[in-house]
DNA sequence: AAATAATAGTTTCATTTGTAACTATTTACA
DNA sequence: TGTAAATAGTTACAAATGAAACTATTATTT
């Protein structure tokens, strides 16, 4: 006798969505990883990313931060205004370019990044502990793959 | 010769971090998502999760669906006072513990959820197209350890 | 050279969101 | 039984966000 129609049949299962699953981790983790520029410092994601840019990269203007820490550039202004506010980076004029800002984190900047960025490294591998080196090689490749799949839909 | 001291040693690299990777990730594609119930149905991604929700499981409260669509009591309140607004779905009580609602949705509820589910059921797999059947369980597996790890932080 | 378009960045305003406080009802327990 | 604690859900208010309009400067076109 066949099976009747259940409503699993026809029906998704939000948790095995893709594209759910996708924002319930990114959100989890991204609130637990705030936690840690946050807290303590009173820094913002956006803020927290511009910072990670600069140190990347000294001397760059808000666009080339809009294109390496994905955030538009109102994102970047506001991130910005408020980490000059906290004396944690400065801006200079480019006068090749005046449309361009120089920014560059200040030594306090530095300092911050220096305190943040091996707590986020550790929270990164607290994350990753429970893959071993294939699982973690295979994640890497999953998601440039959708990552390179998602910019083109 | 030893090579000299490169910022790449010292500094985290934003675009490999996993919280940024997956953060990015999940926004393109939740954007790419809304777009197929956002601009023809003028609905958010709350009431989205929300109508899945009760398309899963008929008769439940709102707080069952915080449980099962990742959404606050706050979210989830203000996602169901827009769809009964929408006449999407219909709010009856429960006589046997009066806190709880009832929550279904309504012909029209359903009419919008059997438009948008093959089109999100055909987003994913577009999504996933360039992944093979093992690649497709491995990302399921991978995302399933670091949910798990993710919430123990 | 003047007009037009493009780029960099900021500001404004309306909407969304998050936190906390609130009402209503039910449960626990003293 | 009556008081406190827990649960379900809403409301209010402050902060964050997004879209569009705006200023300033540089590049392009005619």
């Amino acid at each position: 006798m066949p099976e009747i129609s259940s409503p699993e049949k026809n029906t998704l299962l939000l948790h095995d969505f893709l594209p759910y699953r996708l924002a319930v981790l990114a959100k989890i983790v991204g609130v637990s990883l705030s936690k840690i520029y946050g807290e303590k410092f009173g820094i913002t994601n956006q803020q927290w990313r511009v910072i990670f840019a600069l140190a990347r990269q000294a001397n760059c203007s808000a666009s080339h931060i809009v294109h390496h820490a994905a955030l538009d550039k109102v994102q970047v202004s506001r991130a910005v205004a408020g980490l000059i506010e906290k004396k944690l980076l400065e801006r200079s004029a480019d006068y090749t370019d005046r449309r361009n800002s120089v920014l560059n984190l200040t030594i306090k900047g530095w300092q911050i990044y220096d305190q943040i960025a091996p707590e986020a490294v550790a929270f990164e591998a607290r994350l990753k502990d429970s893959l071993d080196e294939r699982e973690a090689a295979e994640l890497d490749t999953l998601l440039s793959k959708l990552m390179d799949k998602a910019t083109k839909l």
